[in-house]
DNA sequence: AAGTGGTCTAGACCACAAA
DNA sequence: TTGTGGTCTAGACCACTTC
């Protein structure tokens, strides 16, 4: 068997998500809810808290848990849409062109600080453009420390790196830490992107960390700003 | 007394800023902190729990928990940096000027829709510029259900709306569903902000809703993009 | 085998809201 | 007063890492 209040969580959204239970209205209360799974209250309330941090209730002392109307938007919970549900969601098969993938001995100053590299660590550089019905509107440069990242090659880059780290090097990123900012174009956004006329890029930097912590890839991702959107769900304090 | 297991996370938290723990390091394993802090194990997971959502740890299972390199972005953990914030950090004085404030007997379509309001509701409209070394860099728009906020005038809203309602209405923010795009500089966008030439505005669409979920504020925040800056630590899955 | 974190339990007491 | 969620406990068993 699986986790309990897993399943609990994933029963109760798709029940929110279908309409079975209707926003605005209460969930069964904790107690009543032990008794509909067959388990501690202790199991509900991680469950609850689960529904929680992602936005699906709202849990009020005294009364009991509000269903949060999930329909206002139309996303991941929070987070930069990745560029594969970009493209299909727009309607398009995504087409991703590698322009560089060097592996870099000397890596220069800035990326052995940005990765927190020693002396003589390497690190796989990859710059690729992402195309969006026949524009390319994405530049993604990436540093991969190769302690971590032994091989790499032009074929992967082109479909998914990450699908190479997770399926076939059994890695498996933890966390990151973004930076949103809004930059000028460089002469090597003009050249590889199709800016039309646009003025500014917007610049994801993004430092991504392993299971144990390690730091292993800095990345920054140029979007044309035209088709840039990013959503957030924040809740207050702790 | 106050809540335990808060207590125990402040008391982390202050270790690890402090560089008592150091990043890299494991720390006490659960077992001996309950000893430490003469409590139960779940009161102490709860404390290394709220450490994990926070960024300040990454929890291996069989090994123990790994104290994250906090030090790489100086900011609030998560989210927009607010006006105040950016304009004290920037050493100067926050300079609000408020440009409209007027209550709204029958709202347009599209401001109803934001708000799901029913046809007979009021909402405050506030429209203000943001000041920092005397350039206006941020346009806000604000609409408030009356429902909510029976009064307003122009003194709260040169000083914070937000201290207001708290501090003097007790009304309290719990979650805000946020949005981020970039757009063209509309015709007041020019008109009130220092734009100096930028050709593009941060957008930042907020829904901002109650305690009890009930959604009362719906807020437009154009930002100058050289000086938009926006951060997020994302924790993988749930 | 020993130590770590992950899940689950059954019960207790508390703070708050509504009737 | 009753019902709700919030905190806390002491213990159990499991999965994983390290030796």
């Amino acid at each position: 068997m699986i986790n309990k209040y897993l399943t609990i969580y994933d029963t109760l959204v798709e029940q929110i998500k279908n309409g079975e239970i209707r926003p605005g209205t209460l969930l069964p209360s904790e107690h009543e809810l032990t008794e509909q799974f067959q388990t501690s209250r202790e199991t509900i309330r991680k469950a609850l808290n689960l529904l929680s941090q992602n936005g699906y209730i709202q849990k009020v002392r005294g009364k009991g848990s509000i269903v949060i109307d999930v329909s206002k938007l139309d996303f991941p919970v929070s987070g930069l849409i990745s560029f594969k549900e970009l493209a299909t969601k727009m309607g398009d098969k995504p087409k991703t062109t590698v322009h560089e993938l060097s592996l870099i001995t000397k890596p220069e100053y800035a990326i052995r600080q940005q990765l927190s590299l020693s002396a003589k660590d390497q690190v796989w550089k990859v710059i690729r453009t992402r195309e969006i019905h026949g524009k390319k509107i994405i530049l993604d440069k990436d540093f991969l420390n190769k302690k971590y990242v032994p091989s790499l090659t032009k074929e992967i880059c082109e479909e998914s790196i990450y699908e190479y780290l997770e399926n076939d090097l059994n890695l498996s990123i933890s966390f990151a830490k973004k930076e949103i900012i809004v930059e000028e174009p460089t002469a090597e956004d003009h050249e590889l992107l199709d800016l039309e006329g646009f003025h500014n890029v917007v610049v994801i930097k993004s430092h991504v960390y392993l299971e144990d912590a390690s730091l292993f890839q800095y990345t920054e991702s140029r979007h044309r700003p035209d088709k840039f959107r990013f959503v957030d769900f924040a809740r207050r304090q702790r």
